[in-house]
DNA sequence: TTGTAGGCGTTATCAC
DNA sequence: GTGATAACGCCTACAA
C-alpha cells in the first residue's frame, strides 16, 4: 500500500500521513489520531527507497570489522553486534554488518553504497589504519569501538587496557613469581601495545626485568605454540601475563599436557573473561572486560555524533575487573 | 554523482549507461565499453534507494534467529553468519541480521520493510512456529537452517541429528557404560527431538532402557545443573548423551568438582564440536557439525528459491563426524 | 491546519 | 542502438 492509497481511504492528503508519520508539527491531533489508527489497522509503513530518495537522509548503520575465521572474535563480535541492534532496534536506522576478510570495504557490486551510511562502527583491531582513514574522508561519522589510532583524532570506545594489563602484572608479582613474561600478539594493534606498557608499569615499579614474547596472532593455538616457543622449566617459576583469555586457555592446555602444574610451577593471566575462561582447567584468572557496555556506549556515542556532526571527537574508557581464579 | 550528471560528461543519455550497468543487450561494444570505463574513472555506483524505487525489486536478504543471550549461541551465529555474507558478498543482495530477542519480527518503526527483503534464512530453533508461519504468509522465500517443520513444507537444511544421536549413543555401548542416558533441551526444538529418537534408536537395538532428563535451556549451566539433578553415583557407571558441547563441557566440569572420574566414573559425549570441546578437561568425545558448510548451502539453495519461485520446497540433510577423545 | 505540485535518481516503454 | 519521457512513492516548499 501506498500514502497515495491510504490517503485515499481516510479522505485526507499523502503529506498530511506524511507529516503524521514523521512527527511533524501544524497538524490538529483528531486527523492525527484518525490516521495514526488507521495505520495501525492496516500494517502500513512506509516505503524505504521513495523515502531516502525524496530525503536522501542515509538510514543504515555500517558495523565494520575484519573477519580472522577464528574463534576467539566470535563471543566479542556476537556480544557487541547485540548492543548495536538493540540499541538501533526500532530506531530509524538499520545495522548492516559490512565485515570483510579482505583489508578494504568495497561497495562495488553491492546495492548499498556510502551514501546510505549515516555512521560507521569500526570494531576491533585487525585492519589496516589505511583503511579506516579511507573511511574517514567519505565524512561520515566514524567511532572505533576496541581500537584508538593516533594518526587522527577519531571517537573511540576502549577498556582500560593499560590499567588492567598492570593490576594483572602485579597480581602475578603480588603471588611471588620470580620470573614474569608477557605473552602478546601484533604490536601494531593498539590494546596490545597499551597491555605491554600495563605491564611494563608494573614491572618497573617492582625492580623486575620485563620478558616479552610477540605471537604472530591471539589464538588458543598461538597460546599452545608460545607455550613452546618459551620452553619453560619448572625452577624458573614463571608467571604469564597473556594478552588474552583464549591464548591463556591454549597455553593452560598445552602446559598441562607437558607435566606443568598451574598454578604451582607456572601462574597463568588471561584478558577478557570470556564465558569458557571459568570452565578452564585450572579455571583461568583473568580481567573482565565490559563488551556489552562497551557497545551500547559506542552505538550511543555514534548517534550523537550523528545528530551533531560538529561535536568535537572523544575517547570513551571503560575500567575492567580482575578475576582471581584458579590459575594463579 | 548522478546518472544525469555522468551522461552528460560522456554525451550519451542516461537510459544507455543504465542499460549498459545491467547488462541489458542491445548497446554497441564500443559505448558499453566508454561507458564502462568512465564508471570506473568516476567510481560512479547507482543509488539504491531510486533504483529499487523504479523496479521495486527487493535486494535484502533477512537473517532472523532468536537472541538467547546465552554464550552457546554465539559460535554459530559468527560462522553461519560468516558465510551467508560470504554468499551474497557482491552480490546484488546485501545480508542484514533481523535476529530479535522477541517471539516475533517487527518492522514497524525500522527504515526496512518486508518488500525490501528477497528472502529469508531462519536459523536455529528457539522461534514459535507461529512467527515462521506468519512470515511465510509474506510469500517471500524462506529457508530454515537447523530446523524443519512439520506443519508445512518449508526447504530447510539440518544436519543428520538422529544418524549422529544414534552413532554418540552406539559410542557409548561400545565403551561398556552401564547406564546410558540423555540428557537434553526443549522438546518443541526439532533437532532435540531427532536426536531423542536416534538416542533411543541405539539403545533399543542394544536391548536397554532408555532415560531422558530434559532441562529448560542448552547451556553451560543447564549442563551443571543436569549433573545435580541426576546426583549419579560411581557404581552405576553412567555414559551421558549430552545434546550439546555446552551442556556437556557444564556437566563435565560439575562432575570433576564433584570428584568424579572421567571417563572411568562417567562417560560424557557432547554435541556440535565447538571450537572449546577439544580444550575441555578432559576433552570432548562429540561429534561435528559442518556448520559453516551448512550456511554455505542455505544461502545457495535460498539464491534457487528467488530464482526460481515456483521450485518445489526441499530438504538438505548434512551428515556429521564422530570425533572420539578423552571423555569416554 | 491542510492540500498541491515538483523533484529525488533510476528503470521501462516507446519512439526514432 | 540510442534518446526522450513517464512512472516509482515519498517529502517539502508554497499555496490556500
Amino acid at each position: 500500500m501506498t500514502l497515495k492509497e491510504l490517503s485515499e481511504q481516510l479522505n485526507v492528503s499523502p503529506s498530511t500521513i506524511s507529516r503524521v508519520l514523521n512527527d511533524k508539527p501544524g497538524i490538529s491531533s483528531k486527523t492525527r489520531e484518525k490516521v495514526l489508527e488507521a495505520v495501525k489497522q492496516t500494517g502500513f509503513s512506509l516505503n524505504y527507497a521513495a523515502r531516502n530518495l525524496a530525503t536522501s537522509e542515509p538510514r543504515f548503520i555500517g558495523i565494520i570489522g575484519r573477519k580472522r575465521g577464528g574463534q576467539q572474535d566470535s563471543i566479542f563480535f556476537h556480544h557487541s553486534m547485540a548492543q548495536f541492534e538493540e540499541y538501533f532496534e526500532h530506531s530509524e536506522y538499520q545495522c548492516v554488518n559490512l565485515s570483510v576478510y579482505k583489508e578494504e570495504v568495497d561497495f562495488t557490486g553491492t546495492p548499498l553504497s556510502v551514501s546510505d551510511f549515516a555512521g560507521f562502527i569500526v570494531r576491533g583491531q585487525s585492519f589496516p589504519v589505511r583503511t579506516i582513514l579511507t573511511l574517514k574522508q567519505t565524512g561520515v561519522p566514524i567511532i572505533l569501538l576496541e581500537n584508538k589510532l593516533s594518526e587522527t583524532n577519531l571517537d573511540h570506545v576502549v577498556c582500560e587496557d593499560r590499567q588492567i594489563a598492570f593490576d594483572l602484572t602485579k597480581h602475578l608479582i603480588d603471588r611471588g613469581y620470580k620470573k614474569i613474561v608477557h605473552i602478546t600478539g601484533p604490536e601494531s594493534w593498539y590494546n596490545n601495545r597499551e597491555r605491554i606498557a600495563g605491564y611494563i608499569d608494573a614491572l618497573t615499579q617492582a625492580g623486575l626485568k620485563s620478558e616479552i614474547l610477540s605471537m604472530e596472532d591471539t589464538t588458543v593455538d598461538t597460546g599452545s605454540e608460545a607455550f613452546e616457543r618459551l620452553q619453560p622449566n619448572k625452577l624458573e617459576h614463571l608467571g604469564i601475563m597473556m594478552v588474552n583469555d583464549a591464548m591463556a586457555i591454549g597455553f593452560l592446555d598445552t602446559a598441562r599436557k607437558r607435566g606443568f602444574l598451574v598454578p604451582s610451577d607456572i601462574g597463568v593471566t588471561g584478558f577478557d573473561d570470556i564465558p569458557w575462561a571459568r570452565l578452564a582447567y585450572p579455571p583461568l584468572t583473568t580481567a573482565r572486560v565490559f563488551i556489552e557496555q562497551m557497545g551500547k556506549l559506542a552505538a550511543g556515542r555514534l548517534m550523537q555524533m550523528i545528530e551533531d556532526p560538529d561535536s568535537r571527537p572523544i575517547a570513551i574508557r571503560v575500567p575492567g575487573e580482575i578475576i582471581i581464579r584458579e590459575s594463579t
